[in-house]
DNA sequence: TCTATTATACTCGTACACAAGTTAATTGCA
DNA sequence: TGCAATTAACTTGTGTACGAGTATAATAGA
């Protein structure tokens, strides 16, 4: 199997050129390529929940909690509670978040366009007609998404602290 | 900009789905989805340099050390000096080093197979030019390859232990 | 020859991805 | 109503990507 057959290492670096693209882009608002995506996804819509923000973002938890640490921490975010649900928390841009955001969202676009343009408009649809179709089946395979039953059968001493 | 229509977005995603499905299959063999690819290309050629595995699998050398660690650390390989070039390291596969290598390979190939079942064979060739077209365009503008000239300016002072 | 440069492999620090597990709050159901 | 199951957000630990910097060895040029 050489190298160049290979989908996982094709996608690996593909991927990994987009995000140093991306990532260099960025780096004139000293944001990371993924931290700039979360913004530009909060300048569509703030004052979601983490979850919600998780689910658009297609992000883990365990994730998007660093990330949200790293832009509250650069005072771009604040994290609010809920009281009509005491669990979640409300994200929402501060002013210069918002500001750093709507940046974000224009440098994202010109990228964008950009790192395409080497790609014919037919090359572009097959893309992402190609990427649309592994992601919706190849999904049921394997999904991160935590499976609700089938755990490996622990029964009688579960929680057993004594 | 919707994610749908951001590249960005949609090969971070496409990686990371690529990933699971071979980090599931290679778990089998107490690998992750690198160290598996690795021992692939070991198993293709051993008696190799570090640098020289890293130009192939196209690994930093920082990342590239780490792996090897892992699996020096597992008992699938070994760092031997090279008296040639005492700067330089030779890896090779132990005994079950090779086993794995050979296994890991085959599972490599199947994964391949099965994540790539759902697109037709034009797809899958329209797949291929697309990342090579990406790869060797876009490549030029920000490589993680370091430039050999360009540095930022150190004269006189540079090794000056004194 | 001797010094400046380059090459090799390494370490360190930061950011992500993700599995697994925790705590607290909410919901569902008997 | 009361308890089990679920949900929200977080923590922990491992692995990978990569920029930056280090020590040592090899090499090229004055």
């Amino acid at each position: 199997m050489e190298k160049v057959d290979c989908i996982f290492f094709q996608l690996a670096k593909a991927y990994q050129l987009g995000n140093r693209f991306l990532t260099q882009r960025v780096s004139e608002l000293n944001l990371t390529s993924v931290q700039a995506m979360i913004l530009g996804f909060l300048d569509h819509e703030d004052q979601v929940t983490s979850s919600e923000l998780g689910k658009r973002a297609e992000l883990d938890s365990a994730t998007l909690t660093g990330i949200l640490d790293r832009l509250e921490t650069a005072g771009f975010i604040e994290r609010k509670g809920n009281p009509d649900d005491r669990r979640s928390i409300r994200i929402h841009l501060t002013k210069q978040g918002k500001v750093m955001a709507h940046e974000a969202s224009r440098v994202i676009i010109e990228a964008n366009k950009e790192f395409l343009q080497v790609l014919t408009e037919e090359q572009k649809r097959d893309l992402h007609g190609i990427i649309q179709t592994l992601r919706q089946y190849t999904t049921r395979l394997k999904t991160h998404i935590k499976h609700p039953g089938r755990m490996p059968e622990k029964r009688s001493n579960y929680g057993n602290h004594s």
